[in-house]
RNA sequence: GGCCCUAUCGUCUAACGGUUAGGACAUCGCCUUUUCAAGGCGGUAAUCAGAGUUCGAUUCUCUGUAGGGUCACCA
């Protein structure tokens, strides 16, 4: 079975996972999935200087809190002896060797000083910079100690198929006798990529945008390994929410795990990660998992880069905790909620909130409920209802606490406590001018669970007192 | 600078060469409700510019413009 779809997702262990890595593997993820076929990690720890300690750690992490799970790979294994590339060394060697028997590769004979003199020679002329016009007329022996090159022997225009981007095609200009294994003994991403993908039968390559310039060296490689090259896939960058710059880590594309901290799910950071660069036929929005992977299409992946759009995610995030079943949602409030407030009687208060009203983005916001437990800090001003006189506001508040002292303690329940205040509300030319000065004093949110329950909770001493107080 | 890619509402996007250019987020307005939020209904808002092909161009071609990527012993 020689068609069964293999993809992989190779990241560098060089610092954190974001967002545009991930989808970079979603991507590869779903294609794998949607065909019944093999979805690979693979490890790219061929540059020491940048590796960061536990980064491959994190990677894992974050595959595993979205739930892209690998056949091959780190921990579970498979075919290859190993899915990290250090511990490959050996097979890009042999590789290497059959270039250099071909006479497709050769030690380069300079210093990275004299290189860099070419280099500098070439921008002073306003040439572009090509080594193989310094190509060495005889090659040398490869010891080891110096960097091996690749002899790029077509110099022409290569023609490719993308199918994200169609029909493409570049010049002579971007090839060059690029370096396949470095002085330190290890290979570089050009050439190792290409032996691990051949090695992993990899079907089709899903990578980012940014690497469309080097693939004619790469098809140049394959031509020279004698190999078919796979089908390539490249994504669109995801644009920073400002300008129109790539989402770096310097314009403050954040570090995927972030996302579980602030309290999205990760099916929705999934959904809209998938929704970014990607669009189905149809004008389904919010997506499971499993309608995802249905869906999903490579030709349907956008040509131009798509902007981060945090209020979107929002959105998809409130959405997705609105489906969750009430076993889920309960599980997912227990843990979002500080200790001092898992009280039996404020699950099922959020529960209730959430499944009917859906007003929560964030699961974060669910530990903004702590004024359950502690007096809140508010501006005074937040007290006034639209355009009503502050007096106004004082006496219905004296006449709020006078209603409430007349229902005992022990039936001081939401309802009472809406019967009571409602009687005085009805009187009133807007029942906003009572119940939201209320509500702000008991709770001092903009957005808070309604203000009967809260004083139901809160019980009618702290409640009397908090309403004294806002007077 | 060389090479390469891209271009529809503010944003994400839909539209076999023929549509009143559709949807979603955001925004604005109204309704509902128990204040806010949430919910319901509705509004504003786009084919980068100029030629060409065609009866007809958002769609095909060319030029321009604008944006982006890439030119490492990084991936």
């Amino acid at each position: 079975m020689e068609n069964k779809v293999v993809t992989r997702f190779a990241p560098s262990p060089t610092g954190f996972m974001h967002v545009g890595n991930l989808r970079t593997a979603l991507y590869s993820w779903l294609w794998a999935k949607k065909n019944n076929g093999t979805f690979i990690l693979r490890i790219e720890d061929t540059d020491k200087e940048r590796e960061v300690a536990g980064a491959e750690e994190h990677i894992i992490k974050v595959l595993k809190w979205v739930g892209l799970n690998w056949d091959e790979g780190p921990i579970v294994g498979g075919p290859q002896n190993s899915y990290k590339q250090s511990e490959r060394l050996d097979l890009y060697k042999k590789y290497a060797q059959t270039l250099i028997d071909k006479g497709l590769a050769y030690p380069d004979p300079y210093t990275a000083e004299e290189v860099e003199e070419f280099r500098k020679k070439a921008e002073a002329d306003k040439k572009a910079f090509l080594y193989r016009e310094h190509r060495p007329e005889t090659f040398g022996v490869w010891d080891g100690t110096k960097p091996l090159r690749f002899k790029i022997e077509n110099i022409k225009r290569y023609e490719w198929n993308d199918v994200v981007f169609g029909d493409l095609s570049a010049g002579p200009e971007a090839l060059d006798d690029f370096i396949l294994i470095k002085s330190d003994g290890y290979p570089t991403y050009n050439f190792c990529h290409i032996v691990d993908d051949i090695e992993m039968n990899i079907t089709h390559v899903i990578r980012g945008q940014e690497y469309i310039p080097s693939i004619p060296k790469f098809l140049a490689l394959y031509e020279a390994l004698g190999v078919k090259p796979p089908i390539f896939a490249c994504l669109p960058h995801i644009m920073g929410k400002d300008g129109h710059k790539k989402l770096g880590k310097r314009d403050g594309a954040k570090d995927a795990f972030e996302y579980k901290e602030e309290g999205y799910l990760p099916e929705a950071l999934i959904n809209f990660l998938a929704l970014l660069g990607w669009h189905p036929s149809s004008d389904q929005e919010v997506f499971t998992v499993e309608e995802l992977i249905k869906s999903f299409e490579l030709e349907r992946i956008q040509k131009s880069g798509a902007q981060w759009n945090d209020e979107k995610l929002d959105w998809i995030n409130k959405e997705h905790i609105k489906k969750l079943s009430s076993e889920e949602l309960q599980k997912n409030i227990f843990e979002w909620l500080p200790e001092n407030l898992r009280i039996q009687k404020i699950i099922p208060l959020i529960t209730e909130r959430i499944s009917k009203f859906g007003d929560i983005k964030k699961m974060i916001e669910i530990g903004e409920l702590d004024f359950l437990v502690k007096q809140p800090e508010y501006a005074k001003e937040k007290l006034i209802f639209k355009n009503t006189a502050p007096e106004k506001i004082k006496s219905n508040l004296q006449q709020a606490i006078k209603a409430l002292e007349n229902i005992a303690e022990n039936e001081f329940t939401s309802e009472n406590v809406k019967a009571a205040l409602m009687q005085i509300a009805d009187t009133l030319e807007s029942r906003g001018e009572l119940l939201h000065p209320v509500r702000f004093a008991l709770s001092g949110l903009d957005k808070s669970p309604d203000p009967f329950i809260i004083a139901d909770i809160l019980g009618k001493n702290e409640t009397i007192s908090r309403l004294q107080k806002a007077i």
